[in-house]
DNA sequence: GTCATTTTGGATATTAATATCTTAATTTAC
DNA sequence: GTAAATTAAGATATTAATATCCAAAATGAC
């Protein structure tokens, strides 16, 4: 939606390494199983996260991959950012216009820069110790309900 | 960035015909002049516009296309679901989680719920009318600027 | 040092979106 | 009625994203 389909791996991916901060790596083919993403194109998106130094990762018998920092100092919008690479420079006109900036804008410009900037304060304010948190107390009240 | 290229082209050419509304029928391969459209892709974009009802179109000499009723009428979103599809049913989750409703919510599914609704009443209340009207003002603006 | 294991990296395949090309059908002008 | 113009429709091509496959490099276990 705001973000492609390999970024969202990647925050899956990332989310399972905050969940298991504890031990000392994880394989990229588990990360995957758990997830159902497909092990070799997990394993280039975990490339480029080594790359731009989010995680840190171990080849060879008992390698793995593990975060890099605490969970608390990554932030979503610096996986999309990492995976999908930043936003252009030149923001692109929502309806496609050629010309269209703050002071000559399109008819839906103002409004469309307010929604794109909650959209990045929203990633930029998630961090994944709070990501993962969450979703320990949702699979707990999952859990709850279905009992 | 929210709908496919083909809906953003599909937008473009109705804001033509908006501004154009005068003129009896307008011709395809102009629009895609105007707005650097693949003709034929846009041919092809025109008849699913037609298909909903949303222009009406003219084969043969003198044959184009037109608004199939008055651009007041006629909403973004409206283009939008009838070139991209209407939104499906069961909302994805941002961050592709299999489970993710109001009850059981992701750690990002409130606030995204809420950009969400943002962004359809961005596109449901702008109506072609009113985008016509301002660009054609930005125009005068531009030319106003630059001379 | 050999072997199993795991990430790395390159090559290839599939799929969906976008784009192009060609022919058919329709309509008007003459 | 014939020719020209225009949309309709189908076939094909290109591109980017996603997915798969295979060999190489690195590491630890023995």
């Amino acid at each position: 939606m705001i973000y492609s389909k390999s970024a969202e791996y990647a925050i899956q991916a990332m989310i399972y390494l905050a969940e298991h901060q504890d031990e000392p790596k994880t394989m990229v083919s588990k990360i995957a199983e758990e997830y159902n993403i497909p092990v070799h194109f997990l394993s280039k998106l975990v490339q480029t996260l080594a790359k731009h130094h989010l995680i840190k990762s171990y080849r060879g018998r008992n390698g793995g991959i593990k975060l890099n920092k605490p969970a608390r100092d990554i932030r979503v919008i610096d996986i999309v950012y990492a995976i999908d690479g930043p936003p252009p420079e030149i923001e692109m006109c929502v309806i496609g216009l050629d010309e269209c900036t703050d002071n000559v804008a399109c008819p839906l410009h103002n409004n469309w820069k307010i929604i794109k900037e909650n959209i990045r304060v929203l990633l930029g304010h998630e961090n994944l110790e709070h990501l993962a948190e969450e979703i320990i107390k949702k699979r707990e009240d999952l859990r709850g309900e279905t009992i």
